[in-house]
RNA sequence: GAGGCAUUAGUUUAGUGGUAAAACUUCGAUCUGUGGCAUCGACAUCACCGGUUCAACUCCGGUAUGCCUCC
């Protein structure tokens, strides 16, 4: 079980300052959950996440499922035993695979829509009923192929909650479809709907003592986004996840959550799944969010980018470490910053590294990025401390 | 000295009588609940000098350089 336990609420914003108590420790909310998608955090040896401010993790069902498989997590005594991190823990249910290997694999797109020349056009919609190509979706649940070996496989509400228990993370997402940014309102509605009968059936297998977060859904589409979190509040769930397309930009997202957090139980902690730019976090926790995770601190540290900070307070700039410049540059990563990585290495080694296509120069961006980020949503915790949020 | 073959992007190679293709490198950009450590751009007076032709990187001759064979 989890508690959650709000110490202050912003009189400026829908902002909020929380603990999130878990069976493995607590969490200072808000906060970013790093992405472990396959039980790690890629590059980083689980020892480092709390020297570098991480609190939380979130792993995934479907990739664990095919591998290694539940039974052999269970075995090691849990997701915590297993990849030795005895904090908190969340698995995402495999929602989102139904979009990233269905219609996001279909027509090369994120989940928040952009414009991919050649792929589709600007008036382009799913209509109802239309199904991706390689994955198919049902009333029971999802046939999936392993990206693996390409082997057909079937996971459905009742199937998530059963890997999940297995898996044993301390919070667990309901089985939900992420839908696509080119959604039409009637495809949008109708998996919606979907969405929502397994939104019950998860609760209603849901066995364990893990806390099972509900999804908000609905597209972008207002009325359908007010349905979903009026339905998925009135299930009872201890949390709740916003997910699926947020619109085609900052302002959309942002208005998704004016519509959806205010119907939620203000006394439970929000989750914003898989967003978090820099550039958007302060605008996401004003609107109430608790928790969100998101690749970008990881995935672009393996693309050589490291974020450092800016010139004022909640500033930040991006640095390609591949570009000419930095091969001689005698400077720390980042002067401002106080881990391992800054205190040690000059840029002109990390340069070197990466040019080199030496295996540390990912590890070490990847750690220093976390803790980038980390100590970002901890200045936007202050903030709201005192006053300023 | 004679003969043969070769010379195309930084590198390694395609290719065609109508101003060039690929891989890697280099330079840059992108990435939001992570199938891929990826994706998308940029970068060449086709060794040099002549000739044939409406048109030559392509055909012909010569020069240079390299490799091979023979004397």
């Amino acid at each position: 079980m989890i508690e959650f336990k709000i110490l202050k609420t912003s009189k400026k914003s829908w902002a909020r300052l929380g603990v999130l108590k878990t069976p493995h420790g607590e969490v200072e909310t808000p906060s970013l959950v790093p992405v472990a998608t396959q039980a790690a955090i890629k590059t980083l040896p689980s020892e480092y996440l709390t020297q570098i401010g991480t609190q939380i993790i979130i792993s995934n069902t479907f990739h664990l499922h095919l591998k290694p498989g539940e039974a052999i997590v269970k075995r090691a005594g849990g997701i915590h035993k297993f990849m030795n991190w005895n904090g908190p823990v969340m698995t995402d249910s495999g929602g989102f695979q139904v979009f990233s290997l269905g219609f996001g694999r279909d027509l090369d797109l994120g989940k928040i829509k952009k414009f991919f020349p050649g792929k589709i056009t600007d008036n382009q919609s799913i209509e109802k009923g239309t199904q991706p190509k390689k994955v198919k979706i049902t009333e029971e649940g999802v046939h999936f192929f392993s990206p693996v070996d390409g082997k057909k496989l079937f996971i459905g509400p009742k199937e998530s909650i059963k890997i999940q228990e297995s898996l044993g993370a301390d919070i667990i997402f309901a089985f939900d479809e992420c839908t696509p940014p080119v959604a039409s309102r009637e495809y949008a509605k109708a998996s919606l709907e979907r969405t929502h009968r397994w939104a019950k059936i998860c609760n209603q297998n849901h066995k364990t003592k893990q806390a099972l977060f509900g999804i908000v859904q609905g597209s972008r589409f207002k009325d359908l986004r007010k349905e979903a979190a009026n339905f998925i509040n009135g299930l009872g769930f201890p949390g709740y996840g916003i997910g699926g397309d947020l619109g085609d930009n900052t302002k959309d997202m942002m208005d998704i959550l004016k519509w959806t957090v205010p119907l939620l139980d203000k006394n439970k902690p929000r989750h914003l799944l898989g967003i978090g730019y820099l550039r958007d976090m302060e605008d996401v926790v004003s609107h109430g969010i608790d928790l969100f995770d998101c690749v970008v601190p990881t995935l672009f540290a393996r693309r050589n980018v490291a974020f450092i900070h800016g010139k004022g307070e909640l500033s930040w700039e991006k640095l390609n470490l591949r570009n000419t410049q930095f091969i001689k540059d005698l400077k720390p990563l980042d002067k401002k910053c106080i881990c391992f990585v800054c205190t040690n290495y000059k840029r002109t080694y990390l340069a070197h590294l990466v040019r080199s296509g030496e295996i540390s120069a990912m590890s070490l961006v990847t750690y220093h990025n976390l803790h980038f980020f980390n100590e970002f949503v901890a200045s936007i915790r202050k903030k709201i401390k005192q006053g300023k949020l």
